[in-house]
DNA sequence: GCTAATATTGAGAATAGCTATCAATATCAA
DNA sequence: TTGATATTGATAGCTATTCTCAATATTAGC
């Protein structure tokens, strides 16, 4: 099994496309950093690894990412684009805490077979699908009590 | 029952705001589209039944619907907000082609309950969820195999 | 029906997140 | 090493939306 930095490479080579000092350096970064990072948070961290960054870097490094199926984006209703990584990882949804902003992944194979039923009554073509469950975190509703 | 505009004029009263023009105008129009406009095509068709309305003033009366209850806003991921009646409507979801940009509504009371299963498992309090089935709707297929 | 207090308006400036542009630079195959 | 070319950082541009503000419309109280 190829670990990340070898798919990156891989999707490199075959688009003719160059390995660069700052693409190793945000692909580090980003391996580093918790799930659902912004492309602002990323940015800071890989400037903070090193100055000579620029953020239409990072955006166009994440593109590449998302294009090598290393990475996926999702918006969560605040406006911006968080990326986390798919390769590896099993397909998952996501409770939303409206409040504090916490982001708690889950899995559910009964939802996802019922999507398909769904689908196949419409005669639709699943390629992707979003589920988000908004709503207040445990802490944040004792929060909401005091 | 009331009807939309009854509940609109109530929520009007009840937050000591005031009943204008451009308001009851946008809301007729709003009406009278079909759902899952944006605020753009809201302006479009407003403007052609009154030329004196700003596309400020569309957006603050979408807000107020929104808050008002009757309307709910919604991203499908094209980068603009969509909009659409709640009120007096079933809660459902959304088929989105990503070929044509084509939307369908289906409910699904299986999904809603194992969503709601799954927010217990983690102590989490849901307030509103999201999800939408991405692909390509039934004539899209028949479109890409030509 | 007036009038005064105040909510609302339209126009355009401002903002946020992201993408495009371009001259300078780094990469890499030969 | 070199030369063709992919990439870079800085910044201008873009789109959807929100903010600002002086002018105006609404409405409660008389």
């Amino acid at each position: 099994m190829e670990n990340e930095a070898e798919v990156f490479k891989k999707h490199i080579q075959g688009h003719q496309l160059k390995l660069t000092r700052q693409r190793q350096i945000i692909l580090d970064t980003f391996l580093d950093m918790p799930h659902h990072v912004s492309a602002e948070e990323l940015y800071e961290a890989s400037v903070k690894k090193n100055a000579a960054i620029g953020l239409a870097t990072i955006y166009r490094t994440l593109h590449l990412l998302c294009q090598s199926g290393l990475v996926q984006g999702r918006e969560f209703g605040d406006g911006q684009t968080r990326y986390e990584v798919v390769y590896n990882h099993n397909h998952h949804d996501h409770l939303v805490c409206t409040q504090c902003g916490k982001i708690i992944e889950f899995e559910n194979m009964d939802i996802e077979f019922l999507q398909e039923q769904v689908a196949r009554e419409h005669s639709f073509q699943i390629n992707s699908h979003k589920l988000e469950l908004y709503g207040y975190c445990q802490s944040c509703q004792k929060k909401g009590k005091k």
